[in-house]
RNA sequence: GCUGCUGUAGCUCAGUGGUAGAGCACUUCCUUGGUAAGGAAGAGGCCAUGGGUUCAAUCCCCAUCAGCAGCUCCA
């Protein structure tokens, strides 16, 4: 899964960004280009101020723009108020904006001149025969295919969000210069609400409340990129499992289990340790044979499927693995419980024959559909076709596609076209979900598998006696559970459902002798299996409800002479300070359908 | 892994070349309170780890580990 940053590379953001890019309110011109300008303007005024400046790419991204800058010494964040000041200065002293063509060899020549070194090279990536134009504004000029506005003193808002480090060209291989990322709007509104924006997203950072909220923590004297899982958050965890078995039982789902440890050559069988090898950690001895700690479910259910025979009568097989697996990843992209080393995947293979893989991805895609629909989250799914190195025939791929296409149009679908974006196996659907914060992420995903069933030469018996390959599809639905609920958290704001909120009731009782009644509806609820805390240790009961409010618990029940004598309690809402006094049987009969219909409401 | 930044109490963060502080949380006592912080006292830190520089290092330098913003790569 992959998050769309709010300075996302411009390839990842297109479609949101086109969105609101059309010229308007009079403006003549679109906000990508205005923030295009405005990295100009950026460039310039580093120059100003850092002379031997030479220059990257600087383009306008999803949210702003950026552009890479080669100095000799590393920038700092106070750096950036001092460019945006000097950008004002230039944005007036020097407004006009011109547009030239010039030759290749006039290009490469004030390149030269002014050793722009990076430029030329970029100068060498524009094809033959294609214009060749330069942006100046004052004794700025920018090779660059443009557009831009006019002038630099239109009515526009800016600022400069923070500094990072960016390859050349994107290439790890090639040099690194300093990357400064900036937004601009036309109206001051906007980038206020843009800041704004920014500032939410920091206060829902999972790893921010997974510690206000007890969720969980990541130990350095454990290891870079592992999870504890602490008791708030495995009652969560533990809801959507269960909410997952549910589901896959009722699809005809099996669960199975499989060891964490395998033989190393069932790896070499499989492939993984040839295409997957790097991802992998090393391998270790058990006596005189090497084993590897996996990083996959797939070998393991293929065993299952080759212990006997099967008929097509049999087909299709739905295999299903809460599987936890072990990758390696660089120590650079850990990141909460986002990107790790070790995750549980919702795993599922579907052994099917290939008259049923229509239905069979139909039936995923519902599951998909009930699933993300359950947790708010609305999605696009693309279509990922045949990349330049695959295996299998062109028939099978074709048919394969053919599947895929016919399951979403069962399931009126909408696919966009992800071309040659498949994986070397076979074609596969992605599933991209939006949060509460408009952010997409790459998360559920169908992927058809010609590869696995010839490696381990699995076979079935076909109604004309014949013995065929059938075809594996692998499927996730949440992706990992680390990611999956990572993102819920942030989803949510740490504001979960009833249904699988860490602690779903609070009792207060208002003296210490109301404990006795709040103890019992505790017993009462706990028994019919809600998570319920009683605060009953001695204190204040403001301070109860603050702390009740800290921990998002979606009801505080409030009890005191009056509740205890009527069988009543005082409800308090998460979210509001209303109080609402009413039969503990109701308070029930709310919880359990609250509860029941999985409702993202608590009303 | 790479570039830059960071690591001080459970959490959030001050601070200093002469071995440390605040708020919240925690403990104890007082307070028995009807819906967002009652009062008082107390405990808690090898200032990430290992080297160096220095009479002296939490502070300066180097390395390691971990974290943060990105890049590259991904569930």
């Amino acid at each position: 899964m992959r998050r769309t940053r709010p300075w996302e590379d411009p390839r990842e953001g297109v479609n949101a960004m086109s969105a609101q890019d059309a010229p308007r309110d009079g403006e003549p011109f679109p906000l990508s280009t205005l923030r295009h300008s405005v990295s100009h303007l950026m460039a310039s005024a580093v120059q100003k101020l850092y002379p031997g400046v030479k220059f990257g790419f600087g383009p306008a991204i999803e949210h702003g723009f950026y552009y890479d800058l080669d100095l000799p010494e590393p920038l700092e964040e106070k750096d950036l108020r001092a460019i945006e000041k000097e950008m004002e200065r230039v944005a007036k002293r020097s407004p006009q904006m011109v547009c030239e063509t010039v030759t290749r060899d006039e290009a490469r020549r004030r390149l030269e001149a002014k050793n722009q070194t990076y430029k030329l090279e970029a100068l060498e990536l524009i094809p033959q025969g294609e214009a060749i134009t330069v942006y100046r504004h004052g004794d700025w000029e920018d090779l660059c295919e443009g557009p831009h506005v006019d002038r630099l003193d239109r009515k526009f808002h800016f600022k400069l969000l923070n500094i990072a480090g960016a390859y050349w060209r994107g290439d790890e291989k090639r040099p690194m210069l300093q990357r400064i990322y900036g937004t601009a709007f036309w109206s001051k509104d906007e980038l206020d609400q843009h800041l704004k924006w920014l500032e939410e997203v920091k206060l829902r950072d999972h790893r921010k409340l997974g510690t206000e909220l007890d969720l969980f923590s990541t130990h350095g004297d454990a290891g870079a990129g592992f999870v504890f899982w602490h008791p708030h958050l495995g009652a969560v965890r533990r809801a959507i499992e269960e909410f997952m078995y549910q589901e896959q039982v009722r699809r005809g789902y099996e669960f199975v289990y499989t060891p964490h440890v395998l033989r190393e050559d069932l790896f070499k069988t499989s492939g993984h340790l040839e295409n997957y090898g790097e991802m992998m950690y090393e391998g270790f001895g058990i006596e005189t044979t090497r084993y590897r700690v996996k990083p996959m479910n797939c070998p393991g259910h293929v065993m299952i499927y080759a212990t006997r025979a099967h008929s097509y009568r049999d087909l299709p097989l739905r295999m299903a693995e809460l599987g936890t697996v072990y990758r390696f990843e660089r120590s650079g992209v850990l990141h909460g419980m986002m990107r790790v080393r070790g995750f549980t995947q919702d795993d599922s293979h579907i052994f099917c024959t290939p008259d049923q893989l229509e239905t069979e991805i139909a039936g995923v895609v519902e599951l998909v559909d009930t699933v993300l629909r359950t947790f708010g989250y609305t999605y696009t799914a693309y279509l990922a076709t045949r990349p330049e190195k695959a295996i299998g025939s062109p028939e099978i791929w074709e048919r394969a596609t053919k599947a895929l296409r016919g399951a979403a149009e069962l399931r009126q679908l909408p696919l966009e076209l992800d071309e040659g974006g498949g994986a070397f196996y076979g074609p596969k659907i992605d599933f991209k979900i939006k949060d509460s914060l408009g952010r997409e992420w790459q998360m559920s995903t169908v992927q058809c598998d010609f590869n696995l069933p010839e490696r381990f030469d699995i076979h079935f018996t076909d109604s004309d006696g014949q013995q065929k390959r059938p075809i594996m599809v692998h499927r996730a639905i949440l992706g990992s559970m680390e990611r999956f609920i990572g993102g819920l958290i942030e989803h949510f704001a740490g504001k979960f459902p009833l249904w699988c909120a860490p602690k779903q009731v609070a009792l207060i009782p208002i003296r210490e002798e109301h404990t006795a009644y709040c103890k019992k509806l505790e017993h009462e609820l706990r028994q019919d299996l809600y998570r319920v805390d009683c605060m009953d240790a001695p204190g204040h009961m403001n301070n109860k409800i603050k702390e009740a409010q800290h921990f998002q618990i979606p009801f505080m029940l409030i009890a005191g002479e009056r509740e205890a004598a009527e069988g009543t309690v005082a409800v308090r809402r998460r979210g509001t300070r209303e109080q609402q006094v009413m039969p503990f049987s109701e308070f029930k009969a709310l919880l359990d359908r609250l509860r029941k219909t999985r409702s993202l409401e608590l009303v």
